[in-house]
DNA sequence: CCAAAAGTGTTAGCCGTACACCCATGT
DNA sequence: ACATGGGTGTACGGCTAACACTTTTGG
């Protein structure tokens, strides 16, 4: 049995608020082709891992974190025969989503990394702004009906905090007051710690942990 | 640069309505490994296509449709590194929703091909029944959201053809009263084209083709 | 005391569900 | 006439958006 062998590879759209806005990992390329333009972090798929390893592995090697702190799932996958000039590349994306994390040192085989704000976007590289404008949808889809946003927490937060999370993806303003009774309405979503923080001013707010839940009923509407 | 070879593959899960049941197309295996299980169609990418394109080429040569008549879309990517014996494969899953169609005929390297209700499934190939789930799983979501549930009519149906397709997708009853007046009233859902027709009994009713919307709202509810 | 943010109560309107009812055809 | 399914009207209950109001801190 022949058949053709490609390439295949992992990038990663990784997915942080920073104060206010949602910001997405960039690499400038070391290398050609677009060397010196900024595109998502990736690598190939190597013989003995799976995709959410190799994934996994891209990440941490990028950011340095930890396997089990950052959400991770795949988003789709791109194979148009031209996309990379040089051959045939297969690319399977995934979605990170993170804590606010330190500016990201550069990896092997890139010059530099950054943060950048998904509205105020370079060109980038390849196919990367389809594959970023996919991944940043879902992630807006999936904040409706599941519990993803407080993947963008620490480990313990306010319900302002969460507020602000959901205000930051979706650009848009959410009321302070039913936001708080949804998502402690909602079955799972939260769990309190006991706890409280002044560190938002006024008065004291209870922390919570991400409960065991992974949809949201009801849902959150935009 | 060099990088490892992985063979590319498109498997398909084409579905379809027949009999109030929702229906799989499979076809049993003519060749190791797997010789004789069912399994889903599907086969390499060849350098030349993009991955829409293999994913058309391959339900063309299946059901022998016309591209245009069957909704397409991209599931998910599947890349264990055991998950085929022979060789690491990485599979590009397609879901594809047609009309009910004649029972397919055996494609070149199938020795057989069948429509299979997805509640009553023999034992598949490789992984493909992760595959199937994740699909079927993907479609009945979409039918909540989306106007994909035409994909599954005729080009003219009735309402209540189109509430046996809900029914059948997602294995509940649905209210036909209630069901009438969501989706006639769902902006560019359903377009009528005047005409009348008595295949169903009863009083007339009004034929419709599908409308230009691509999202439902409100979106109808399981 | 005042500002600021957390959290609760209340109300009006919208929407979904259930179901009574009428309509237009074939037999 | 009657059975069959198409299609409309309506009332009740739950949910949501809007916002007044109380609580608890820091300064």
């Amino acid at each position: 049995m022949s058949h053709p062998a490609l390439a295949v590879t992992v990038d990663l759209v990784v997915l942080t608020v920073r104060e206010g806005a949602l910001c997405v990992l960039l690499v400038e390329r070391g290398e050609e082709p677009f060397l010196g333009r900024w595109a998502l972090p990736g690598g190939f798929v190597r013989p003995d891992e799976d995709l959410p390893g190799a994934a996994a592995r891209e990440l941490a090697e990028e950011t340095g974190l930890p396997r089990g702190l950052v959400h991770l799932e795949q988003v789709a996958t791109y194979g148009a025969p031209d996309r990379d000039p040089r051959q045939r590349v297969v690319t399977v994306c995934y979605l990170a989503l993170a804590p606010d994390l330190p500016v990201p040192r550069a990896g092997t085989d890139a010059a530099d990394a950054r943060w950048a704000p998904v509205d105020d976007l370079p060109d980038l590289a390849f196919d990367h702004d389809v594959l970023l404008a996919d991944a940043v949808e879902r992630a807006r889809a999936k904040l409706e009906y599941t519990p993803l946003a407080t993947a963008f927490c620490a480990e313990e937060f306010t319900v302002a905090e969460l507020r602000r999370v959901y205000e930051a993806v979706w650009g848009t303003a959410l009321d302070p007051r039913n936001f708080h009774r949804k998502v402690t309405g909602a079955a799972g979503f939260l769990e309190p710690t006991g706890a409280t923080t002044t560190r938002d001013g006024g008065r004291p707010a209870t922390l919570f942990r991400r409960g065991t839940a992974t949809s949201l009923h009801p849902p959150l509407l935009r």
